[in-house]
RNA sequence: CGGGGUGUGGCGCAGUCCGGUAGCGCACUAGUCUGGGGGACUAGUGGUCGGAGGUUCAAAUCCUCUCACCCCGACCA
């Protein structure tokens, strides 16, 4: 390819409005382009990273027995309403209609058209298993599009499903999807971590994320120092203190005037804060009223919570909502609580197990003693709903976790009769009785994981592609005079000979300088550059120098082709995975 | 959805407060010089100042409405 027909360009100055590194240098270099807000067009150059990052992704799911396909990105609604998700879903998810007037959506996934079509086509349990995925462009309707191709609203994922007879059989693809999934990120070039994962939207049973650790990620992941625990911190654990020994006193009034926050209560009393309890409070989407407490030096997690309270959703109450409770905001308790039918009491375990807390009195200026839950109260549910944090004791050895940002670039799913008991996708087996074909669902979104990618891999001057990703493999340049035709021609000859060898290669024709040549080179990120010169080609060479190289070599133009297949396999060897 | 901000040529910006012939840098075109790290000079191309309405002799500038985009938050696979 020669740059002079290359359609896009590079650009001196990002747009102001690109703050991500992969944000910048992909519109900087030419990768991509904004369409609107999340919408973007990817130029040639990203397309030809997308292209070798989905080559990747479908030589792994080939290699799992996936079978490639299309699914359309506009679906009746119909299939939706079965699976209740049109009405469970908020505004991300675009509902629309036709002509005539009939609903439909704009697909942000497939599970519904996956169901529809096994239950059309699978009726024995010897059609089974299944793995079929396909890459289609998703819609999903954010509330705020940001950080270029890291969270856009238009995107192209890769997502699979999973069909088996049973619990073990899905399990069992669940667990090969795990290890494509690593070898995938792996020959990308990508590091990555594997998490136990929150199951959100998607339902089911068993969930983990891939996340590409980065200081621009939108979601925190803790880390055991050994590696044997990772989790999102939507989900994860910690291991407990032993509770103190200590029989329970008599629970007793005491006045703390200005104490509405936890420290200022423990710094009056003279306690630790692990041995207060704090109350923090919403509102479910079922309307019912959650009071949850939580000892004083841990703080709630919402998604456990929503989890063991069953709300879809939970919102901060409101103040006149905690004070209908009976509660007083800043000197909450559960103790002397009017039992009602939409007040919901979770204890976190570190009430259950820490005796003798100081709670609220429900009176301003006041507190309690020695408040013992089973003795003084009794929360409707008891479990775990604390955050774990950085620093936090890791649930496998007790070594302090690590927390890390990181962005989550596919997820893999064991979702169970989820969807195929909504919608009748059932089998009959040996003995001729109907059951539901058991799911697994799994994605990755290719865009985000070319951004992760760049995230992880840039220097001060540009992109630094992992070579198995780069858009191209060498990037060649010519350097000398205009009227220099036999430098040119020298350069345009070794491009020749390179294509005909099956190597990428850009080459760099135009009659620029050589700092621009040098810069759009670095921006671009080709993991090898070679420059034939004036000077280099009357001593018969060409001078090679790796994207992360500081010092280049001169190598004999003969041997060009030769050399250069040789650095492009040494290049790629880290990432060919056995 | 709440808070904040920005819309002026492909990109980066000034001009808006205080109304008076739309500017600068980069990029682009032509030419000359230069020739290994975004070079210099000369001459050019390109903009209904996001849109609509209003005030005014006159609007990028003032007023009203509106659209888009960005940031923070809420939310989210």
């Amino acid at each position: 390819m020669r740059i002079s027909h290359l359609f896009g360009r590079t650009l001196r100055d990002a747009p102001a409005d690109a703050e991500l590194p992969s944000h910048r240098l992909l519109v900087r270099g030419g990768f991509i382009r904004p369409l609107g807000s999340g919408i973007f067009s990817l130029l040639p150059l990203g397309w030809r990273v997308t292209q070798k990052v989905e080559r990747i992704i479908r030589e792994e799911m080939n290699a799992i027995g996936g079978q490639e396909m299309l699914m359309p990105v506009v679906h009746p609604a119909e299939i939706w309403r079965e699976t209740g998700r049109y009405d469970q879903i908020d505004a991300s998810l675009t509902r629309f209609t036709d002509r005539a007037d009939r609903d439909l959506v704009l697909a942000m996934t497939h599970e519904e058209v996956v169901t529809d079509l096994a239950r059309s086509e699978i009726s024995s349990y010897r059609q089974l298993p299944q793995i079929i995925y396909h890459l289609q462009t998703k819609w999903r309707d954010e509330p705020r599009a940001r950080g270029g191709l890291i969270r856009v609203r238009e995107f192209t994922m890769k997502d699979s499903y999973s069909l088996d007879r049973d619990e073990a059989g899905m399990l069992a693809a669940y667990e090969r999807h795990r290890i494509a999934y690593d070898r995938i990120y792996r020959r990308t070039g990508l590091k990555f971590y594997m998490v136990g994962a929150d199951t959100g939207m998607m339902g089911g049973k068993l969930s983990e994320e891939f996340m590409a650790p980065s200081p621009y990620g939108e979601d925190i992941i803790l880390i055991s120092p050994s590696g044997d625990y990772a989790a999102n911190r939507e989900v994860a654990t910690f291991r407990r203190d032993a509770p103190p020994a200590e029989d329970a006193l008599p629970m007793e009034d005491v006045a703390t005037p200005a104490t509405p926050t936890i420290q200022a209560l423990a710094d009056l009393l003279g306690v630790p804060t692990s041995r207060t309890a704090k109350a923090v409070f919403f509102t479910g989407d079922s309307g019912r009223f959650i009071f949850a407490v939580i000892r004083g030096d841990l703080e709630v997690n919402e998604t456990k919570l929503r989890k063991v309270t069953g709300e879809g959703n939970l919102t901060p109450a409101t103040t006149e909502a905690i004070r209908a409770t009976g509660a007083e905001p800043g000197y909450a308790s559960p103790v002397g609580l009017a039992a009602r039918d939409d007040l919901v009491v979770v204890a976190d375990l570190s009430i259950r197990d820490t005796p003798n807390l100081v709670a609220g009195a429900n009176r301003t200026g006041f507190h309690l003693r020695n408040v013992n839950h089973g003795r003084d109260w009794t929360a409707t549910i008891v479990d775990d709903i604390a955050s774990a944090e950085d620093g936090f004791p890791s649930p496998t050895d007790g070594a302090p976790l690590r927390a890390e940002r990181a962005i989550e670039v596919g997820n893999i799913f064991a979702l169970g009769d989820r969807y195929t008991s909504m919608l009748g996708a059932t089998y009959l087996d040996e003995q001729g009785e109907s059951r539901p074909i058991q799911m697994g669902s799994y994605g990755i979104g290719s865009g985000r994981l070319v951004a992760s990618i760049v995230e992880q891999n840039y220097d001060d001057r540009g992109i630094v592609w992992p070579a198995p990703v780069a858009p191209f493999s060498v990037y060649l340049t010519w350097i000398g005079k205009d009227t220099d035709t036999a430098t040119f021609d020298a350069a345009a000859a070794i491009h020749d000979d390179l294509l005909a060898a099956g190597v990428d290669v850009l080459f760099d024709d135009r009659t620029e300088r050589p700092g621009v040549k040098f810069a759009d080179a670095e921006l671009i990120g080709c993991p090898l550059r070679l420059s034939v010169s004036t000077r280099t080609l009357a001593e018969g060479q060409a001078e090679l120098r790796a994207r992360t190289a500081t010092e280049s070599e001169l190598i004999p133009l003969g041997d060009v082709v030769t050399i250069i297949q040789q650095r492009i396999a040494d290049l790629m060897a880290p990432f060919v995975v056995s």
